[in-house]
DNA sequence: ATTATCTATAGATCTATAGATAATGC
DNA sequence: ATTATCTATAGATCTATAGATAATGC
């Protein structure tokens, strides 16, 4: 099977029958590209629903289409699966939010805010996830399901412990006289809500009768960076 | 094999080589009990560290030095086992809260604050954790693990929706020109940062270089009611 | 007489590898 | 000539059930 056609539908009935040169097959590295974007798409929508050890490789290759052994030709096993899963997208959430601390950084006249921070930091990724389309929202969700994890919990060391400290940089700017564990522990509130959100499972919708949806992050982006805002100030020792 | 041999080892060298009557084995619900207890607190324990997928019912039975089948005596299947371990110590943890949230609503005289009522629902469970041992400690973990998944968020429907909505409506008469959406929203966010709590990954110990440690409740509870109080108070509409 | 525990086992599934075939590359 | 994909299959596990044995109950 070849896995561009699904992949790119306008090859389909695109040719006219007179021309007598067939247009080109996709390359050897524009098929693996394809085949490896769509392994990574199924695994990431499965691991955010039913986690690694809650997916097979049959699973994964019967959503794509392609034969379980085929897993073994891209990926070393699953854990190398699941880990590519979570490196594909984490610079893009990474960069951006670097991106948006910098460009606060330098717009703050010096003199940097906690909520001036956290909106660069916050929403910047809720957008990146909303507006990013159900690929994002997948990832959200499987990196939200793995941070509860202690194999999680290594994974966002190694990806996204700079972004982090990078925040807490301009914490501790905004906040000259605060404790390193006061702004740590406030970074530990922020990263757990933003998690819930990410994790997006429903409760708050039932819980709330239908008041909130999991899903409408533009609704935790207005409230967020402004809520902890205001409890990182009230840390304030006398 | 006698399962209460090892859980109850005062009975292995204590009786006297001259009694001629026997002290009496324990009784089929004695047994039943130890049994059952030893069978939760080691899936407990597996189900916090791997998840209801990436544990095995031969684990469990290795764990406890029974046979599988065993399990299945007790248990219906995997789920059964998982719920059942779940809703042993809900009660405790949502009992304990609302005996906490009641007795400040008594105790405010008519004036309940969000700071008040959060330290009531967070304090007491925290200090339930910390204080209650291994298994406690276990059952934060399994439970925080379980609610940044779909099937764990109804688990928490099922236990926790009538101590939260008790906390809710508190918190509403503590903020009366307050919209619903706002409190739900508000909780959302503590719950967040609490199952981030709970989850004690040793993330935030690595992250922050060893100053905070992901088991120091204490450290948490210091701060947490009085960070997100202030987070409430900063969502007030002009 | 009833309940707790174990033995034996069926049937399904899962991961991973070896090696064949089909497609592109040059 | 190399790379992408598939066929065939080994070996290990896993869940669940039927039925036997051992312990308590009365």
């Amino acid at each position: 099977m070849d896995l561009t056609q699904t992949t790119f539908p306008e090859q389909k009935g695109g040719m006219s029958k007179t021309a007598t040169v067939k247009r080109p097959r996709r390359t050897k590295a524009e098929q693996r590209a394809a085949s490896l974007e769509q392994i990574l798409d199924a695994a990431e929508y499965l691991f955010s629903k039913h986690g690694l050890d809650g997916v097979t490789l049959r699973d994964v290759a019967e959503r794509v289409g392609i034969h379980t052994t085929l897993l073994h030709y891209y990926f070393k096993d699953k854990t190398n699966l699941f880990e590519e899963v979570f490196a594909r997208r984490a610079p893009v959430t990474s960069g951006r939010r670097m991106v948006a601390l910098d460009q606060y950084e330098a717009s703050c006249g010096g003199k940097p805010t906690v909520e001036g921070a956290l909106h660069a930091f916050l929403d910047t990724d809720l957008d990146l996830y909303y507006q990013g389309g159900e690929g994002m929202m997948n990832y959200a969700a499987f990196g939200a399901r793995a941070s509860n994890t202690v194999e999680g919990a290594v994974l966002m060391d190694l990806h996204f412990d700079p972004v982090v400290l990078k925040l807490v940089s301009i914490l501790k700017r905004a906040l000259p006289d605060y404790t390193d564990e006061d702004i740590f522990w406030g970074y530990h509130f922020v990263t757990g809500a933003l998690m819930n959100t990410l994790a997006n499972t429903g409760r708050i919708d039932r819980l709330s009768g239908g008041i909130c949806r999991s899903s409408d992050f533009p609704a935790v982006k207005k409230r967020m960076a402004k809520f902890m805002a205001a409890g990182f100030l009230a840390l304030k020792h006398k």
